[in-house]
DNA sequence: TTAGGGTTAG
């Protein structure tokens, strides 16, 4: 409708000043054509300047601006925008409380979404349609309330309130993201077959992203395949899931294919297209090739944004390419993209892995002083850099800084200290961490036991890793492959080899294997003959076997 | 003659 906002804005001048005015409803248009742009605050301006000029207002324009605040977040505003209507005698309808829950949920308020959702249902003013529905499912989903937002499908259902494909997309969809695919595919079935609704391409794109997070590539190609069939064509978001599969598999190659078949076939490429890219060449360290897609990008029209700098960032710190990282960060912030929680973490971990403490801990202050708040995933990083890089002081310091706040009861935040401080020498100190654990009501994992025991073991304190190995299965954290490689690597190197083969019957018995060194080690002290060859032929079927599961589907 | 809901990347 117009080319840009100014347009919009001259328009609504001239409007104001025609003789008679126009009506509402050419107001109205304007005013969505101005949020459609989403130009949100200026959709809101312009109500403001029609209810200072007296410009009659009715329930569209109220609800038009609603979804203006709450699209920036600011339902409270759109609450006021409802009594404002009020006030002029515009009564609110289904379409304005829709548009109210939407932002009440946008905000994460899902217990204010759910107060006035049960008190419109009590006062009888309008029976919820099946978008009002949606919208408190789409809630429900977004908390991983699943149960619950079934339970609403059924309820609406009964209440004579159709669900449509987009009730079943959003409960489809969530159960993708928590791996519960199967219940998902069940939901799918029962739409089709039950309901007679027809699946559409979001549907399937839900689903071939859940089937692709399990690496159930033969569902993944029948889902495509079932597509063709019901002749719906895949769009951009589609094949976005399975370039970003393929690259997450290490397959660039054929992610390439699936470009290559994007561009046959007239989809423009976007930048999450790129940026699964640039990602997939960084997961592989081929940074060269991941900077040539990077400086690709502008040239095909298409802008990176704060997750393609954040993307490539991470390839060049994961490759320990630190200055590349530093030169693309200080880039970032000159075109005027504010680092944020993800990317400040990112370049952390960049900056502890090759060592420069200082330059870290600098960017931590900075990254508060520029009001990140550093979150679970921040702390644990400099935590477990600082231990990383010999400063288990600094670590413990910070982390009884942090106070009692949740991160101070996070179970990995304490493995970390407990590592820290076992590889620093600093064992008693790591026995004090683990026995707070449990004080402080956390459930020891198995990642903890691993850590401890092996803290144990390297200062030779074979008894006490041993205790604490017996315990694990009663504590209802039963040892795995790790703890029972690391045991059996402590006590070979306690020279304790009576427990050896005990130990490696426990691996059998478990169905585990034994690791690299592991195996090496345990061949060490056959030839040293400190342990007897007869225990090759049990170690020999410990040995893992190779076996790849690939992706392969035709698009 | 105008308003509300579901999918992809760090």
């Amino acid at each position: 409708m117009f080319e840009n906002i100014d347009d919009a804005l001259k328009l609504f001048d001239e409007m104001t000043q025609r003789q008679p005015l126009p009506s509402v409803v050419k107001f109205n248009q304007l005013l969505q054509a101005v949020t459609k742009m989403k130009h949100y605050s200026c959709s809101v301006e312009i109500f403001k300047q029609m209810n200072v000029i007296r410009i009659p207002v009715d329930v569209y324009t109220i609800t038009i601006v609603i979804n203006s605040c709450c699209q920036m977040y600011h339902t409270r505003e759109g609450f006021a925008a409802l009594g404002n209507g009020l006030k002029h005698a515009v009564l609110p309808n289904v379409w304005t409380f829709s548009t109210l829950l939407n932002g009440l949920i946008l905000e994460d308020k899902i217990i204010k979404a759910e107060r006035l959702f049960k008190k419109l249902i009590k006062k009888e003013l309008f029976e919820p349609d099946t978008i009002m529905y949606n919208t408190m499912i789409k809630g429900l989903c977004k908390f991983g309330i699943n149960d619950t937002a079934i339970a609403l499908l059924k309820l609406m259902d009964e209440r004579g309130c159709k669900p449509d494909v987009v009730t079943y997309t959003t409960i489809i969809d969530s159960l993708c993201k928590v791996k519960m695919v199967d219940d998902a595919l069940k939901l799918f079935k029962e739409m089709v077959f039950h309901k007679y609704i027809q699946p559409n391409v979001v549907t399937y794109n839900s689903l071939i992203h859940g089937l692709c997070n399990l690496c159930r590539w033969d569902e993944v190609s029948k889902m495509l395949q079932e597509m063709k069939e019901e002749k719906i064509s895949p769009c951009v978001e589609t094949y976005n899931i399975l370039v970003d599969a393929l690259c997450k598999e290490g397959m660039v190659e054929d992610a390439n294919g699936v470009i290559k078949l994007m561009i046959q076939r007239g989809i423009d490429l976007d930048i999450v297209t790129y940026t699964s890219l640039i990602d997939g060449y960084c997961l592989r360290g081929e940074m060269s090739k991941a900077r040539e897609v990077f400086d690709s990008v502008e040239i095909h029209g298409v802008v990176p944004n704060i997750i393609t700098y954040s993307s490539l960032l991470n390839g060049y710190c994961k490759n320990l390419k630190i200055e590349d990282a530093m030169h693309f960060f200080h880039e970032m912030i000159k075109k005027d993209m504010k680092p944020d929680v993800i990317t400040y973490t990112t370049m952390l971990q960049g900056l502890f892995r090759v060592g420069h403490c200082k330059d870290a801990y600098d960017l931590f202050n900075e990254m508060r002083a520029h009001n990140e708040i550093p979150d679970g995933c921040t702390y644990t990083i400099v935590l477990e850099g600082l231990c990383n890089n010999n400063q288990v002081e600094e670590a413990l310091s910070l982390f009884h800084l942090m106070g009692d706040n949740k991160l101070n009861l996070d179970i990995v935040v304490y493995t970390i200290l407990i590592d820290g401080a076992s590889k620093s020498g600093k064992i008693d100190i790591a026995r004090i961490l683990f026995n707070e654990v449990s004080v402080k009501g956390l459930q020891l994992d198995v990642w903890t036991y691993n850590v401890m025991i092996s803290g144990f073991c390297r200062e030779g304190l074979v008894g006490e890793a041993k205790k604490l190995f017996y315990t694990m299965e009663t504590n209802g954290c039963p040892p795995d492959s790790v703890t029972c490689n690391a045991f059996l690597q402590g006590i070979l190197k306690n020279q304790q080899h009576d427990f050896v083969e005990m130990l490696l019957k426990e691996v059998e018995g478990r169905g585990f294997t034994l690791d690299a060194t592991t195996v090496s080690l345990l061949l060490d002290h056959i030839k040293a003959r400190s342990l007897d060859a007869s225990l090759l032929k049990l170690i020999g079927k410990l040995v893992p076997k190779e076996g790849v599961d690939a992706p392969c589907f035709t698009v």
